[in-house]
DNA sequence: TTGACATAAGAACGTTCGTTCTGTAATGTC
DNA sequence: GACATTACAGAACGAACGTTCTTATGTCAA
């Protein structure tokens, strides 16, 4: 037989994959069959090149040249439950629709030039944006009235609103406590703000 | 000898490491000895076993459980060098993460059971929580008083704080002009939140 | 109840891997 | 010019690895 079927991608596998990226979270390798027998809850080593080939049909992984396998991009993958899908939701269980999203991606489109700038101070809190969070900054010095940029004051980063009163530009926070910045000379801006990220505390 | 010195860093081994990260940048794997040979341009694989070494005591790469070779974080650290960086830079920027998944990585801990839910509505705004926002759920149905859950309320989800009055558990929105939920019968917890992702549009 | 199929278990085997040990050439040092 | 040090090369070896093949078990349909 020239051709065969190749192998198809089964609900069993996908709890499979779920071990194996919970694993690579951990590990942020893929290990040995011997080691995927333990991973998988398998005892045989045929059984896991069974499977990692089927992953591999269904584009979650792939082989260097050299044989090891290393994960793609939609290894990384994350469902966006789709706004739609409240009613007669199954509750725990899987939800079937919407798409699959690389969080990276989503929020960062030229990485060479993008950055992450812990936040500190609450002089944005009104624009939801509090202590502890991480922007993601664009690179650049070039912005318009209305975009919350990342500026060099006193040799100090500060996030606030750019804006412009009576010709010249000014740096306006989101909180009533704190004052507006009004640059005497030029305004360096370091980039503007393009994401935000928030952890919360397990 | 019991005691020996740990080997040092040395210059030379800073072309080794840069050569790994290329690799890595290409294969997101470490590969074996015999092909780090090639990699590094040496013909020896115990002085590749030398180098990796180095490379682990200077914290660049460390080891599974099992022995396998991994990056750690400052392995994909990246000077800030070139562009408008100036003195007095706070250090949180000079070390910018690579090209890799940054922030996937930074708010997942169990890729299998994390979900991304677009927000809607502004029942949370106090909280910072915006209407497009993205949030990042971990799905389990056990929560604490004070996480902010997704729960599944009329068969909709909802994202509260979860909290408990008079014994009886509760749902407290973050937003005056909103009502408390106070379910009779058992809450249905979905999941809990662990992050938050916003993008601002372009 | 038979057969087909999916889901594994397990043995066998040649290859590759990591480790250790020894050897060697170049370089510096006194 | 003797000698230690550094920076590798190369061989040896047992353990681990990936692959293939054969066998067993459970499920479902005919």
């Amino acid at each position: 037989m020239t051709d065969f079927d190749p192998p198809s991608f089964n609900p069993k596998d996908s709890e499979y994959l779920a071990k194996l990226q919970d694993y690579y979270a951990d590990w942020k390798n893929i290990p040995s069959y011997a080691k995927l027998c333990e991973v998988f809850g398998i005892a045989s080593k045929s059984w896991v090149k069974a499977v990692l080939t089927r992953l591999s049909v269904a584009g979650f992984i792939e082989r260097t040249p050299d044989g090891a396998w290393i994960p793609t991009r939609s290894f990384f993958a994350r469902p966006l439950a789709d706004s739609s899908v409240q009613a007669g939701m199954p509750a725990s269980v899987t939800e079937t629709q919407g798409d699959y999203f690389v969080i990276d991606e989503m929020l960062i489109d030229t990485p060479s030039e993008t950055t992450l700038i812990p936040i500190k101070g609450d002089s944005m809190i009104d624009a939801g944006i509090h202590d502890g969070d991480v922007a993601v900054v664009e690179k650049r010095n070039l912005a318009n009235v209305g975009d919350i940029v990342i500026a060099i004051v006193d040799n100090e980063f500060t996030l606030k609103t750019l804006d412009k009163e009576s010709g010249k530009y000014i740096l306006r926070p989101a909180n009533p406590a704190y004052p507006v910045i009004r640059p005497q000379g030029t305004l360096e801006i370091f980039g503007v703000l393009i994401g935000l990220i928030r952890k919360y505390r397990k």
